[in-house]
DNA sequence: TACCAGGTAAAAA
DNA sequence: TTTTTACATGGT
Protein backbone atom coordinates (compact mmCIF):
# COMPACT_ATOMS: atom_id res chain seq x y z
CA UNK A 1 0.00 0.00 0.00
CA UNK A 2 1.35 3.37 -1.05
CA UNK A 3 0.54 6.53 0.84
CA UNK A 4 1.16 9.74 -1.00
CA UNK A 5 1.81 12.55 1.46
CA UNK A 6 1.94 16.29 1.31
CA UNK A 7 5.62 17.15 0.92
CA UNK A 8 8.19 17.88 2.04
CA UNK A 9 8.31 14.78 4.17
CA UNK A 10 11.37 13.27 5.82
CA UNK A 11 10.08 10.02 7.28
CA UNK A 12 13.39 8.96 8.79
CA UNK A 13 13.87 12.26 10.59
CA UNK A 14 10.27 12.24 11.79
CA UNK A 15 10.61 8.70 13.08
CA UNK A 16 13.84 9.52 14.85
CA UNK A 17 12.17 12.44 16.60
CA UNK A 18 9.24 10.27 17.60
CA UNK A 19 11.67 7.81 19.12
CA UNK A 20 13.54 10.59 20.89
CA UNK A 21 10.36 12.02 22.37
CA UNK A 22 8.97 8.62 23.30
CA UNK A 23 11.98 7.90 25.47
CA UNK A 24 13.42 5.23 23.24
CA UNK A 25 16.89 5.55 21.85
CA UNK A 26 16.96 6.73 18.26
CA UNK A 27 15.76 4.01 15.99
CA UNK A 28 15.57 3.88 12.22
CA UNK A 29 12.92 1.24 12.32
CA UNK A 30 9.46 2.04 11.00
CA UNK A 31 7.50 -0.71 12.69
CA UNK A 32 4.34 -0.14 14.64
CA UNK A 33 1.70 -2.22 16.40
CA UNK A 34 -1.89 -1.04 16.44
CA UNK A 35 -5.45 -2.27 16.79
CA UNK A 36 -7.48 -2.57 13.63
CA UNK A 37 -10.95 -4.07 13.44
CA UNK A 38 -10.37 -5.68 16.85
CA UNK A 39 -7.19 -7.35 15.67
CA UNK A 40 -3.69 -6.58 16.89
CA UNK A 41 -1.89 -5.56 13.73
CA UNK A 42 1.81 -5.11 13.04
CA UNK A 43 2.87 -2.86 10.22
CA UNK A 44 6.13 -1.62 8.79
CA UNK A 45 6.47 1.74 7.09
CA UNK A 46 9.24 3.18 4.98
CA UNK A 47 9.64 6.08 2.63
CA UNK A 48 10.17 5.08 -0.99
CA UNK A 49 10.18 8.50 -2.63
CA UNK A 50 10.90 12.08 -1.60
CA UNK A 51 9.24 13.94 -4.46
CA UNK A 52 6.44 13.16 -4.43
CA UNK A 53 6.59 12.02 -0.80
CA UNK A 54 5.53 8.38 -0.75
CA UNK A 55 5.37 6.16 2.31
CA UNK A 56 4.97 2.46 1.67
CA UNK A 57 3.24 0.03 4.01
CA UNK A 58 4.71 -3.44 4.27
CA UNK A 59 2.26 -5.78 5.90
CA UNK A 60 1.12 -9.32 5.30
CA UNK A 61 -1.74 -9.45 4.86
CA UNK A 62 -2.81 -5.87 4.18
CA UNK A 63 -5.45 -5.12 6.83
CA UNK A 64 -9.09 -5.34 5.80
CA UNK A 65 -11.17 -2.27 5.04
CA UNK A 66 -8.24 -1.07 3.02
CA UNK A 67 -9.54 2.37 2.27
CA UNK A 68 -10.37 3.19 5.88
CA UNK A 69 -7.09 1.72 7.02
CA UNK A 70 -5.22 3.92 4.61
CA UNK A 71 -7.06 6.92 6.01
CA UNK A 72 -6.02 5.88 9.52
CA UNK A 73 -2.39 5.64 8.45
CA UNK A 74 -2.58 9.04 6.85
CA UNK A 75 -3.66 10.35 10.23
CA UNK A 76 -0.81 8.63 12.07
CA UNK A 77 1.66 9.97 9.52
CA UNK A 78 0.14 13.46 9.47
CA UNK A 79 0.17 12.96 5.71
CA UNK A 80 -1.99 15.97 4.91
CA UNK A 81 -0.08 18.51 6.99
CA UNK A 82 1.25 21.27 4.76
CA UNK A 83 4.62 22.42 6.00
CA UNK A 84 5.45 24.97 3.30
CA UNK A 85 3.23 27.83 4.56
CA UNK A 86 4.63 27.24 8.05
CA UNK A 87 8.19 27.32 6.72
CA UNK A 88 7.57 30.50 4.73
CA UNK A 89 6.43 32.30 7.85
CA UNK A 90 9.21 31.06 10.12
CA UNK A 91 11.96 31.68 7.58
CA UNK A 92 11.27 35.39 7.79
CA UNK A 93 12.71 35.32 11.31
CA UNK A 94 16.47 35.07 11.61
CA UNK A 95 16.34 32.87 14.72
CA UNK A 96 14.00 30.39 13.10
CA UNK A 97 15.52 30.24 9.62
CA UNK A 98 18.42 27.89 10.47
CA UNK A 99 16.22 25.81 12.77
CA UNK A 100 13.61 25.24 10.07
CA UNK A 101 16.23 24.61 7.41
CA UNK A 102 17.84 21.86 9.48
CA UNK A 103 14.51 20.09 10.00
CA UNK A 104 12.95 20.18 6.54
CA UNK A 105 10.27 17.52 6.17
CA UNK A 106 9.87 16.88 9.91
CA UNK A 107 6.29 16.00 10.76
CA UNK A 108 4.97 15.09 14.21
CA UNK A 109 3.57 11.56 14.09
CA UNK A 110 0.37 10.87 15.91
CA UNK A 111 -0.10 7.82 18.12
CA UNK A 112 -2.22 5.08 16.50
CA UNK A 113 -5.01 5.66 18.99
CA UNK A 114 -6.16 8.40 21.28
CA UNK A 115 -6.63 6.33 24.40
CA UNK A 116 -2.98 5.39 24.13
CA UNK A 117 -2.25 9.13 23.92
CA UNK A 118 -4.21 9.62 27.12
CA UNK A 119 -2.07 7.00 28.84
CA UNK A 120 1.10 8.56 27.47
CA UNK A 121 0.06 11.98 28.78
CA UNK A 122 -0.97 10.82 32.23
CA UNK A 123 2.11 8.64 32.60
CA UNK A 124 4.29 11.65 31.82
CA UNK A 125 2.75 13.92 34.42
CA UNK A 126 5.46 15.20 36.76
CA UNK A 127 8.00 12.39 36.30
CA UNK A 128 10.73 12.22 33.68
CA UNK A 129 9.91 10.94 30.21
CA UNK A 130 12.38 8.12 30.75
CA UNK A 131 10.63 7.00 33.90
CA UNK A 132 7.24 7.29 32.20
CA UNK A 133 8.48 5.29 29.24
CA UNK A 134 9.59 2.40 31.41
CA UNK A 135 6.21 2.40 33.14
CA UNK A 136 4.44 2.22 29.77
CA UNK A 137 6.71 -0.61 28.69
CA UNK A 138 5.55 -2.54 31.74
CA UNK A 139 1.90 -1.77 30.92
CA UNK A 140 2.55 -3.05 27.40
CA UNK A 141 4.28 -6.20 28.61
CA UNK A 142 1.62 -6.96 31.21
CA UNK A 143 -1.58 -6.04 29.39
CA UNK A 144 -0.77 -5.67 25.70
CA UNK A 145 -1.60 -8.17 22.97
CA UNK A 146 0.96 -9.77 20.70
CA UNK A 147 0.94 -8.54 17.10
CA UNK A 148 3.62 -10.57 15.39
CA UNK A 149 6.93 -9.64 16.95
CA UNK A 150 5.40 -6.48 18.36
CA UNK A 151 2.79 -5.78 21.02
CA UNK A 152 -0.36 -3.72 20.57
CA UNK A 153 -1.05 -1.27 23.38
CA UNK A 154 -3.93 -2.25 25.72
CA UNK A 155 -7.31 -0.78 24.76
CA UNK A 156 -9.79 0.86 27.12
CA UNK A 157 -11.59 -2.48 27.54
CA UNK A 158 -8.27 -4.14 28.46
CA UNK A 159 -7.65 -1.56 31.18
CA UNK A 160 -11.26 -1.49 32.32
CA UNK A 161 -11.13 -4.97 33.79
CA UNK A 162 -7.96 -4.30 35.81
CA UNK A 163 -7.64 -2.95 39.32
CA UNK A 164 -5.57 -0.21 40.89
CA UNK A 165 -3.00 -2.62 42.28
CA UNK A 166 -2.38 -4.19 38.90
CA UNK A 167 -1.53 -0.79 37.47
CA UNK A 168 0.49 0.25 40.49
CA UNK A 169 2.60 -2.86 39.99
CA UNK A 170 3.68 -1.31 36.67
CA UNK A 171 4.92 1.78 38.49
CA UNK A 172 1.98 4.14 38.28
CA UNK A 173 1.07 6.10 41.39
CA UNK A 174 -2.20 5.18 43.07
CA UNK A 175 -3.70 8.43 41.79
CA UNK A 176 -2.70 7.85 38.19
CA UNK A 177 -3.91 4.26 38.34
CA UNK A 178 -7.29 5.56 39.49
CA UNK A 179 -7.39 8.14 36.68
CA UNK A 180 -6.65 5.54 34.05
CA UNK A 181 -9.18 3.06 35.36
CA UNK A 182 -11.93 5.66 35.47
CA UNK A 183 -11.09 6.91 31.99
CA UNK A 184 -10.81 3.40 30.57
CA UNK A 185 -14.13 2.36 32.05
CA UNK A 186 -15.88 5.45 30.73
CA UNK A 187 -14.27 5.05 27.32
CA UNK A 188 -15.28 1.42 27.07
CA UNK A 189 -18.90 2.13 27.96
CA UNK A 190 -19.06 5.08 25.61
CA UNK A 191 -19.60 7.63 28.36
CA UNK A 192 -16.40 9.15 27.02
CA UNK A 193 -16.66 9.30 23.23
CA UNK A 194 -13.07 9.43 22.07
CA UNK A 195 -14.01 9.34 18.40
CA UNK A 196 -15.86 12.63 18.84
CA UNK A 197 -12.68 14.45 19.89
CA UNK A 198 -11.40 14.54 16.32
CA UNK A 199 -13.97 17.07 15.12
CA UNK A 200 -14.21 19.34 18.15
CA UNK A 201 -12.72 22.86 18.14
CA UNK A 202 -9.58 23.30 20.25
CA UNK A 203 -11.10 25.33 23.10
CA UNK A 204 -14.17 23.18 23.43
CA UNK A 205 -12.16 19.97 23.48
CA UNK A 206 -9.69 21.30 26.05
CA UNK A 207 -12.61 22.22 28.28
CA UNK A 208 -14.13 18.76 27.86
CA UNK A 209 -10.85 16.94 28.58
CA UNK A 210 -10.24 19.07 31.65
CA UNK A 211 -13.56 17.97 33.08
CA UNK A 212 -12.12 14.46 33.46
CA UNK A 213 -10.40 13.65 36.73
CA UNK A 214 -6.68 13.40 36.12
CA UNK A 215 -6.64 15.73 33.14
CA UNK A 216 -5.42 19.25 33.88
CA UNK A 217 -4.41 22.04 31.57
CA UNK A 218 -1.09 20.52 30.56
CA UNK A 219 -2.52 17.09 29.83
CA UNK A 220 -5.39 18.47 27.76
CA UNK A 221 -3.13 20.68 25.66
CA UNK A 222 -0.56 17.93 25.26
CA UNK A 223 -3.23 15.57 23.94
CA UNK A 224 -4.43 18.13 21.42
CA UNK A 225 -1.06 18.99 19.98
CA UNK A 226 0.54 15.59 20.08
CA UNK A 227 -2.42 13.24 19.88
CA UNK A 228 -4.66 15.19 17.55
CA UNK A 229 -2.08 17.15 15.60
CA UNK A 230 -3.64 20.54 16.50
CA UNK A 231 -0.81 22.72 15.25
CA UNK A 232 -1.76 25.86 17.14
CA UNK A 233 -2.02 24.41 20.66
CA UNK A 234 0.89 24.88 23.06
CA UNK A 235 1.19 23.31 26.50
CA UNK A 236 2.79 26.49 27.84
CA UNK A 237 3.32 25.09 31.32
CA UNK A 238 5.34 22.19 29.93
CA UNK A 239 8.86 22.22 31.33
CA UNK A 240 10.39 21.23 28.01
CA UNK A 241 8.51 23.95 26.14
CA UNK A 242 9.42 26.58 28.72
CA UNK A 243 13.05 25.53 28.48
CA UNK A 244 13.33 25.66 24.67
CA UNK A 245 11.28 28.82 24.22
CA UNK A 246 13.47 30.47 26.84
CA UNK A 247 16.61 29.12 25.22
CA UNK A 248 15.88 30.16 21.64
CA UNK A 249 13.58 33.15 22.00
CA UNK A 250 14.28 34.78 25.35
CA UNK A 251 18.03 34.81 25.81
CA UNK A 252 18.09 31.66 27.91
CA UNK A 253 15.71 33.04 30.53
CA UNK A 254 13.45 30.88 32.67
CA UNK A 255 9.93 31.64 31.50
CA UNK A 256 6.53 31.45 33.11
CA UNK A 257 3.76 29.75 31.15
CA UNK A 258 2.24 33.19 30.57
CA UNK A 259 5.50 34.50 29.10
CA UNK A 260 5.69 31.44 26.82
CA UNK A 261 2.21 32.20 25.49
CA UNK A 262 3.12 35.83 24.86
CA UNK A 263 6.35 35.00 23.05
CA UNK A 264 4.70 32.41 20.80
CA UNK A 265 1.70 34.62 20.01
CA UNK A 266 3.10 35.90 16.68
CA UNK A 267 3.44 32.35 15.35
CA UNK A 268 -0.26 31.57 15.24
CA UNK A 269 -1.77 29.51 13.71
CA UNK A 270 1.26 27.27 14.14
CA UNK A 271 2.22 27.93 17.74
CA UNK A 272 2.20 24.25 18.64
CA UNK A 273 4.15 23.22 15.58
CA UNK A 274 6.63 26.00 16.29
CA UNK A 275 7.18 24.68 19.81
CA UNK A 276 7.58 21.18 18.36
CA UNK A 277 10.30 22.40 15.99
CA UNK A 278 12.15 24.10 18.84
CA UNK A 279 11.96 20.94 20.94
CA UNK A 280 13.11 18.85 18.00
CA UNK A 281 16.03 21.12 17.20
CA UNK A 282 17.14 21.24 20.81
CA UNK A 283 16.95 17.47 21.01
CA UNK A 284 18.82 17.06 17.77
CA UNK A 285 21.69 19.18 19.05
CA UNK A 286 21.72 17.18 22.28
CA UNK A 287 21.87 13.93 20.33
CA UNK A 288 24.51 15.27 17.99
CA UNK A 289 22.40 14.38 15.01
CA UNK A 290 22.77 17.66 13.17
CA UNK A 291 26.12 16.55 11.78
CA UNK A 292 24.88 13.06 11.02
CA UNK A 293 22.26 14.54 8.71
C1' DT B 1 21.80 10.73 49.42
C1' DA B 2 18.95 14.06 47.81
C1' DC B 3 16.80 16.19 44.22
C1' DC B 4 14.64 16.95 39.92
C1' DA B 5 11.82 15.32 36.09
C1' DG B 6 7.51 17.68 29.72
C1' DG B 7 1.40 17.82 36.87
C1' DT B 8 -2.81 16.96 39.43
C1' DA B 9 -6.21 16.59 42.91
C1' DA B 10 -7.12 16.90 47.48
C1' DA B 11 -5.88 18.43 52.11
C1' DA B 12 -4.72 22.20 54.95
C1' DA B 13 -4.43 26.91 56.00
C1' DT C 1 -10.33 31.29 48.80
C1' DT C 2 -5.31 30.31 48.29
C1' DT C 3 -1.29 27.46 49.46
C1' DT C 4 0.82 23.15 50.40
C1' DT C 5 1.45 18.31 49.98
C1' DA C 6 1.70 13.34 48.35
C1' DC C 7 2.87 10.75 44.68
C1' DA C 8 5.80 7.11 41.47
C1' DT C 9 10.43 5.88 38.76
C1' DG C 10 14.94 6.83 36.72
C1' DG C 11 18.97 9.66 36.17
C1' DT C 12 22.60 12.56 38.17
Amino acid sequence: MRIICEGPYDFRLSWRMLSAFSGQSASRDGSLAMWWEDRPTAIFLRQTSQEPAVIELISDPIPKETRRFQKRLRTVLNADLELEPFYRKLRRDKTFRPIVNSLIGLKPFRPPDLFQMLVIAISEQQISMTAAYSIRERLLASFGTAAGKLTAFPRPRDFASLDVDGLRACGLSRRKAEYLLELAQKASTGEIDIAAWEDMPDDELIELLRSYRGVGEWTAEYILVRGLGRTDVVPASDLGVRRVVGHYLADGKDLSPQEVREILEPWAPWRGLTAFYLLAHYRMIQMGLDQAQ
